[in-house]
Formats: structure tokens, sequence, C-alpha cells
DNA sequence: TTGCTCCTCACGTCACGTGAGGTGGC
DNA sequence: TTGCTCCTCACGTCACGTGAGGTGGC
């Protein structure tokens, strides 16, 4: 019989590894005093323990080494698919941390130019998948033609009983620096399970995004718009699709349709604007 | 002013989080109403906001970015040298789940074959630096000589108040498997600080291992050895260097030096030995 | 007025590590 | 006999998430 100490060394881990085991019923020790509560092992007792480490070395939980090794059926063939899924899940961390890496060097690249802490102002997201209503249309210029058509899709939204609760943007095809006949998308968001509108689609997330918000009135969306795109190039960055102009609060006419008090402005002072630009990572370095 | 839940939608974080940062003194809200205790924020303090998540996206924690923004100095350049510590900490993060992946085939690939787990028996060890004093020579067979050499090692050691707490063993240059004239190295571990001994040497870690322990008598060495290899061969795996046999708990002479208690037994039967072959990590797949 | 939003506790997470204070074993 | 080993609490970790139970605001 070994100690707890003797066994400790043996296996390479600590004493209070042994005794949380111990606790959590992972491994038992095969006696224990019950004068003193020492515990005792058995020498083949290390080979249950080698399972743990082994396992554990590759990121298992304890609870996951408790199901895997009470499972009923063939050992090699239960814990051979339990590694393969194990893999996976690291292979998913890896990539995972791979996209970190990247957004490092996204990071530090813009940090060298905009103020006051270098990052401030930009923000990065993640996208989301979305279900939208959504209408695009070739407009002579910004202002009440677009106006008119976020109440048409507000209305037909709540007419379907479908909107969500969040924010609607407008998807700029052509840059708003182009003063005339511009494409837009205007897209109201709705509830995932919403499928009867003709005009709802899904859009598809998993890329990055850089946003800036801002506050007041939207004669200012050309200028910062103009700013982002050129900090984008100068941290070497390019936009990968288009712009993004989402309402978190603004004025709405609510006529055949209302929305939540939090959504809406009195005035241009009060609107509160994401411009978001879609952005690959940069490769990893 | 803001109140906590439209900051929170506006930055992509939770309500939770901003009640977080505001206990940890990480970003206090610009007024809290003292009837009410409700957080209102100030639109522009989405930009100190922005910092938090930016940082946070790429695994700095609460602590570090507080301290980032403390620090003094000019901030771009800061914040842009943190990054470039934290990009190196996450490169290492990948290498070591690299090395996960490699273990998890190398795992799988033993799986199949060992009994009863399929795992069991077999232990991954990661090799550590070791400081030992090490003799060097070729036996004309395994026996008195080797112990010989080891009752002179360890009193040489002893005589120079050296001695690390830990198990001699013995590294096998030749196969044990191969009876007469081998070469084989006395290994005993010495504390850190000991450069005193001619004979002292540093034993780089860094590599993996697989082990066994096995109980009794040294009869059993060289079957266990062939079960081993004959295992990491049908797993498609080789050893990366030479076998190590280390004496957890052993008979000794102790006549000119003494070792601690748990290192010995009075029996062949009671001795506990583990076998160690150093392997190389499968590419990663 | 009625939901909706917000508040403050209090507890859980994960696998142990770090003491404190005390006893058993060779 | 004296260290050495072991014991059992109790608390800390990290960044929140998950309620419970209650109140403010439009």
């Amino acid at each position: 019989m070994l100690r707890i100490g003797d066994m400790a060394r043996l296996a390479g881990v600590s004493i209070k590894a042994l005794r949380f085991y111990d606790e959590q019923g992972l491994l038992r020790p095969a006696h224990v005093d019950p004068q003193t509560g020492y515990r005792y092992y058995a020498a083949e007792q290390a080979e249950a323990l080698a399972d743990i480490t082994n396992l554990r070395a590759i990121d298992f939980s304890i609870q996951e080494i408790a199901e895997l090794l009470q499972a009923p059926g063939p050992k090699p063939d239960i814990v051979a698919a339990a590694i393969a899924r194990k893999k996976d899940e690291l292979r998913r961390a890896q990539i995972a941390l791979d996209e970190k890496i990247r957004i490092a060097d996204l990071l530090a690249a813009i940090t060298a130019d905009v103020q006051p802490s270098g990052l401030s102002a930009l923000r990065l997201t993640v996208l989301e998948d979305q279900h939208v209503y959504a209408q695009t249309k070739t407009v002579a210029s910004l202002g009440d033609e677009v106006t008119a058509m976020f109440e048409a899709a507000e209305t037909i939204a709540a007419e379907a009983n479908a909107r969500a609760d969040a924010p609607p943007f407008l998807i700029f095809h052509d840059p708003p620096t182009q003063r005339r006949n511009l494409k837009v998308e205007v897209c109201i968001p709705l509830t995932e399970t919403d499928d009867q509108l003709a005009a709802a689609k899904r859009i598809a997330g998993g890329g990055h995004g850089i946003s800036a918000v801002y506050q007041g009135g939207y004669a200012t969306t050309n200028d910062l718009y103009r700013q982002m795109t050129a900090w984008l190039e100068r941290a070497g960055l390019s936009a990968d699709g288009p712009l993004r102009e989402i309402y978190h609060r603004f004025g709405a006419g609510q006529e055949d349709y209302s929305l939540p008090q939090k959504m809406l402005a009195r005035w241009p002072a009060e609107y509160l604007t994401e411009l978001l630009i879609p952005v690959s990572l940069p490769r990893s370095t």
C-alpha cells in the first residue's frame, strides 16, 4: 500500500489533487484508516491514475473523465471516440486562438493612429447571424426617401408581428460619400422564427467589423466614415463588405407601428448611431 | 445619459459585465442616482468601454486592463507594447495547444492496444530539467556492477551534501535486452544549486516520455520493456532517446550515506520501479 | 396603472493551491 | 523523542451568469 505522498510522487501529481479526486469520487483510495483518515492506495491504482493524468493532459475535465470511466461498453473504443471528440474541441480552440492573434494584429495596427488610448472610438465587433426584413433601392439621395423606406418596412414588420428587439440598420451598397444615386438596403431585425414575410432574409455572421458610435444628427456620418476608412487604410486594412449604419436611438413616425421607448429620441441631438465597417482579419503573422 | 441597459446594448456587453466593471473600478458610471442606485453612463464612456472590450477580446484580464489604462505615459505606445506582449503569450498558448493535439494523437494511438481502458499502465510524462551526479560505464552485465556504481555515487553525493529528494535512475545507452557489455549511466539527482561535483551535469527537459510503473524485483524489467516498445511500434511511434529506469523504492546499502525512508524497501517484492521511454510527439495532423 | 428596467445580495463556476491548526507514524 | 507526513476545514481563484426578492420609471 502506498501513502498519498508516495502515490503523488509516483504519478507526478500533487497530494491536493489526489484528495480532490477522492472527494469527487474519481479515484478512491483502496483503503482509508478509520482512525486517522490516512489514505492508502494500492500500487495497481497507479494505472487508474495514469488514465486520469493522461486525459487531463489533453484538457478533459474531471467530470468528463468520470463519465468516461463509468461508461459501459468496450473501454478502448469509448476512450478512442472521446479522444477524437476532444481533438476536435482542441482544434476549435486553436482556431479561436489564431483568430485572437489576428485580432491582436488588427488592434495593434489601429492603436498607432487613434486617440487617446490608441483604441478608443473604434470597437471590434463580431458579426452575428441576423434575420431581417430587407428592401433594397437606389435612391436619388439620402434623406426623405430612406426615411420613407424605413417607415414602410417597420409597418410591414409590425403587421407580421415579427419585429425583433434590435435596432434597424441601413446597408450602403455604395459609399455614403457618393452623394447621388446610391444603392441602399433598409433592414429591420426579425424574430428568428419568422419566415412568412416575402422580403425576409438571413444575413450570415461569422465575420468581424470595426465600429464607432456617434451621438447627434446624421450630418456627421460622412466625416466619421471618411475618418474610419482613413484609419483602416493607414493600418494596412481594408473594408471587406458594405458599410452599415445602425440606428440605436433615432426619430420615428410610428403611425402604423410602435417601437420600444429605448430606441426613440425626440431630437437629433439624442440620436445614437453606430457606423460599422466589415473587415477581414489580417493574415496570421 | 445612458442607462446601463442602453450602454450594454451599444457596446455588446452584458449588464452584469458593466456592474462588474463598476465594482472593479474599471469603468465607473458618469453618474449614480443616490436614491435608486441607478447607473447612468455618458455617451463618451462608450469609448472607454470599447477599449475594454477590444482588450478583453484578446484575453487581457481585467487587472491587466486596469493597470494598462492607469499607466502613465503615452497611451498608444504603452498599449501597443502591451498588445505585443499579449501576442507572445497567445503564441505560447498556441504552441501548448498544438502540443495537446499531438498528445491526443499519441494517446489515441496507444489506446487501441493497451488494457483495460486502453490507456492504463502507460502514462505520458513531461521531462523536466534535472541536475544529477552521473557516471557512465560499460558493464559486463546488469547486477552487482551497477549496484556498486550506485553505492559509490550515493556516497559521493552524500559527501557533497548535494543530494536532492528525488529517486535515482539508470540510463540505458544500450537496450536492456542486450545481455552483455551494455553502456549504462547511473544518475543521482542533486539540488539545483550544486556545481561543485566534478561529475555533476544537467539533463535538459522539455521532451515527453511514456512510462510504466511496476512492483517487484528487476527480473521483469526486460519483459515490460519489450512490451512497451511493442506497443509504441504498433502505435506508429518510436523511442526518441535511451530508456530510463527510475528507482522509486528500492534496496540500498546505506553504509556511507542514508536515504529517506520513503525511498527504501526491505524486500524486492516492495520495490517500485518506473520504466520511461522518451518519445517525440507525432506530427500535428 | 402595468410591465419593464434596474437594484442588491448570495451563490455557482473549475480544479485545485494556499495556509491554519492539529494529529499520526517511524 | 523529533521531524515528517498526513488530516480537515476554510478561503481564494476569474469574470462574470443565474436566480431571488424587491423597487424605480415611463
